[in-house]
DNA sequence: AATAACTGTGCAATCGTTCCCGAAACGATT
DNA sequence: AATCGTTTCGGGAACGATTGCACAGTTATT
């Protein structure tokens, strides 16, 4: 159907060799000044464009790189494909975007495309459901490049970029603290992931800084990461039978921060009296809330940007790179 | 770096040719049963994948189709998006997701990519700074297909999906006139865009239904869609600046929508005396604004799985395609 | 004038896969 | 015994681009 000229259809028509062609589009000093014209010239009029897939085959690349992520509608992580594609466009690389809405499964189908798909490499944020790795640490293990960022596994060694989420949290509790509240619960994801546990911390640490007790009552993990909304409305269910109520809630995640609000409003709990909520979350839109939030912002465009120039580094390195760095940007709090 | 087995590894390894063992994982009926166990079981534990690239070059086709949005965290789009990986992939094709920012120079050049990208096909919706389509004109005249959604150009004729934009504005704005209000302003995208223009009419079409007269002053552009806040602080100046103030405003997009509300809680007009405003969003974070605001929804989702089903019919055609159809989806009013 | 050095171009292999041919090997038919 | 058909497999070209090598033709050097 759509078909593009190639440097045989100039050779043919120039009367030249394919290889004079390439070489005149490439510039080639070993071509004279007249051909380089008549080639150019011909290619542009022609709308001359190199074949990708020749390329890749030739190269043994594809100059694309693969972003596996829970979902793009999650402004934490449209911020950081923003930061990413600011980078690889720049230099060069397609970026080729999959979702696993949290789901191990397509987690694991999104990877092997992109494998199949042969990709230079591979920067992922591990979804909800995921607490093994055997599905990425082959693909590691058999040379392709992988930068994870935000949610980490702990098993294989390559670079990692995170937030600083135990400061986030601890930051996040302890506004709450200042606040007056004494009896503080926590919702995060699933148990296994990185971000859960760094958040967890941070709050525990708030909570024995100020000299206050953790009640396990109080903590509460949704396993699909808030994927699923009866997931977190029985949560506030467990919550509310509790006989000491909690007087805020510290939420570990944008999605689950967004849906806390709604268990909130549909519970008619959604005033200043009842409960405070603090939460991570990179949405432009919190101050329009009403009642407002108080919010945890990790610098996602700045972890993109970073993933991304990382994951360049190990793609056009020479030699095998042993040397694996793990980044942690701060995290920011806006008082609400 | 990283290599996988090729046909060619398989062939040596079991004495056989490339023919025999292409022939065999293809499951050729010229191949005996011995020899096809023989190999599919090895292919298996070599981890044997078939090289897109090898296969792109030789089919001419690359089973990846290329998006144009404004940006993935707008819902819409997301929304838009999610669709059209659920029909593309399930289909066997790779998507590769790109963002104008509304600029027209990244529209360009977002094309020229995934042109030169050899996509097989391309799903667009314009950016707000697109008034010529030229650079589209030319991909589609050498046989590029092409289904625009949401925000179509005239010129070019092939499928067009969108939403039934003049229903959608008639009925936000025939929502706040039956809420008493009658000095009804509207703030839109660029003029030239076709959703800007259809949801005018809808807009126009309630004011004089209901015996209102048109005041040319009450109607903004945003020439880039919400992009660039002072564009829209701008237009609020103008329209504060008027002897007689509008009561209620009518927004044409998702972006601007979250943008006005923006402006007027700078303004501090952000309480349910002061404007009522009606627009254009899929947020899913609406009803927890303060005052709530009126919403018109678009399907975004089965916008994305429509026009994707769209394209691949043109994708998969057997001969030229001559007759398009034009699809326009309902969407539906949430009143707040 | 003979050789060397350089300039400009073409040939052919290569990347991984498919597929059109051709060709053994074997049994069946005449 | 010669022919035919089947089954099963291999050889090699093709897709588009790059590149080491070879080889004319020209100019410079001795």
């Amino acid at each position: 159907m759509f078909e593009s000229s190639t440097i045989k259809d100039i050779a043919r028509a120039l009367g030249l060799s394919t290889s004079t062609v390439s070489r005149a589009l490439r510039d080639s000093y070993e071509i004279s000044a007249g051909t380089k014209k008549l080639v150019t010239d011909y290619a542009r009029k022609v709308h001359y464009r190199p074949n990708p897939n020749a390329l890749s085959l030739k190269e043994r690349k594809s100059k694309s790189i693969g972003i596996v992520v829970s979902e793009v509608a999650n402004h934490y992580f449209s911020q950081a494909i923003n930061g990413i594609e600011s980078i690889a466009n720049s230099r060069g690389y397609t970026v080729i975007i999959t979702q696993t809405h949290e789901s191990l499964e397509r987690e694991i189908a999104n990877v092997q495309h992109l494998a199949a798909r042969s990709v230079d490499g591979l920067l992922i944020s591990l979804s909800a459901e995921t607490e093994t790795t055997s599905h990425l640490e082959e693909l590691h293990d058999r040379g392709l490049p992988i930068v994870f960022f935000d949610r980490i596994p702990e098993q294989i060694n390559t670079h990692k970029i995170t937030a600083d989420n135990a400061k986030g949290a601890f930051d996040a509790t302890t506004h709450l603290i200042r606040c007056g509240h004494k009896r503080i619960a926590h919702i995060s994801s699933s148990a296994h992931l990185s971000i859960s546990k760094e958040r967890l911390d941070g709050y525990t640490k708030a909570l024995t800084e100020n000299g206050l007790s953790v009640d396990h009552q109080y903590i509460k993990n949704c396993p699909h990461g808030g994927m699923i909304q009866e997931e977190l409305e029985s949560v506030f269910q467990e919550l509310m039978e509790l006989e000491v109520l909690p007087e805020a809630i510290f939420v570990a995640g944008d999605r689950l921060t967004i849906g806390c609000m709604h268990v909130l409003k549909k519970l008619n709990l959604l005033n200043p009296t009842s409960i405070a909520i603090a939460g991570f979350s990179n949405s432009d839109v919190l101050d329009l809330f009403n009642p407002s939030l108080t919010s945890v912002f990790q610098p996602a465009f700045d972890m993109g940007q970073l993933a991304t120039i990382k994951l360049l580094e190990l793609i056009e390195a020479k030699y095998p790179v042993t040397e694996f760095e793990r980044k942690v940007l701060n995290t920011q709090l806006f008082i609400r």
